[in-house]
DNA sequence: CCTGCATTATTCATATATGAATAAAATCTT
DNA sequence: AAGATTTTATTCATATATGAATAATGCAGG
């Protein structure tokens, strides 16, 4: 998603907050990728390496683009990547040879520990900053937006 | 920033939290660019040819960059898009001739309105979607996530 | 069995973002 | 004033994302 969601016309409190909850998440994904750099990863190399050892067996390549709600096209560039690393391997799928799965080597799986380690750690100093909210409003608040068609059940 | 965002080892109420709010603002920028779409703008476009206007007048590409809070070289891409759009022009300054400015055409000008009205109506959307809720709890909320420190104050 | 259709991954073009290296112009220092 | 430093924008390499077009394989119906 583009960077740049500039506070423009904001008069209501409404629209001021729908500003603060964007730059919030933007604050937030800048933190994670900051926790999960010295360990030489990336948000998108952790998810796809997190989702392939979650999984327990190699993928593929479609299905990952599944679970990670994007274009089979970035899949194919994110684990040429991952590849280069070191942290996946690309293997043929001998019951339909249309299939390459991406299977986590064993660099690939130290390496997925090590960012969920930090990633354990950055969710902890946000829990802590949230203690004694009154969670319950705020994820109302939040399933209210989600909707597509901007409805509050 | 990056979409991929995964809700990986989220244990805790916090965490799920966490992981609302991102995908609460990944769907709000989804939404903030359809309605821009088809007006022929992106959600960068706008929020440079926002600034323009704004300002009233030519800015600096590096002035744009701090507005937008990006890096120079992404405005230096930005304003070629722009400019093959028609919708700014590159000027010299004369006082200081490093200096390129902005300059919003009368297209740009016109385009610029057109996507405001759609920000609007999304605004007004997501305004009611959230009617009868406890904003005040909820901006408490995101000011605490968008300390550098993790610390509430 | 072949033929057309569906599915799979890849390639290509493009948009957005970053940061390092470069070039040009202004400013500061002596 | 000349030389060093800072400031400006651009270029280049790279990462991430999308979507259209392509190639290879699988499958279903005649």
């Amino acid at each position: 998603m583009n960077k740049i969601f500039p506070n423009i016309g904001a008069e209501r409190e409404t629209d001021r907050l729908m500003f603060s909850l964007v730059h919030a998440a933007h604050e937030i994904e800048r933190r994670y990728e900051e926790a999960l750099s010295p360990e030489g990863l990336t948000g998108p190399k952790f998810a796809a390496l997190s989702k392939l050892v979650q999984a327990g067996h190699p993928l593929g390549l479609g299905e990952l683009a599944d679970e990670l709600t994007c274009v089979r096209s970035n899949i194919t560039q994110l684990v040429d990547r991952l590849e280069a690393d070191g942290l996946v391997v690309r293997t043929v799928d001998h019951a339909d040879r249309r299939t390459v799965r991406a299977a986590v080597t064993e660099i690939g799986m130290q390496r997925q520990i090590a960012g969920a380690k930090q990633v354990e750690k950055l969710l902890d100093a946000l829990s802590t900053s949230l203690s004694g909210m009154d969670l319950g409003a705020f994820e109302r608040m939040l399933s209210c937006l989600q909707l597509e068609q901007g409805v509050c059940r």
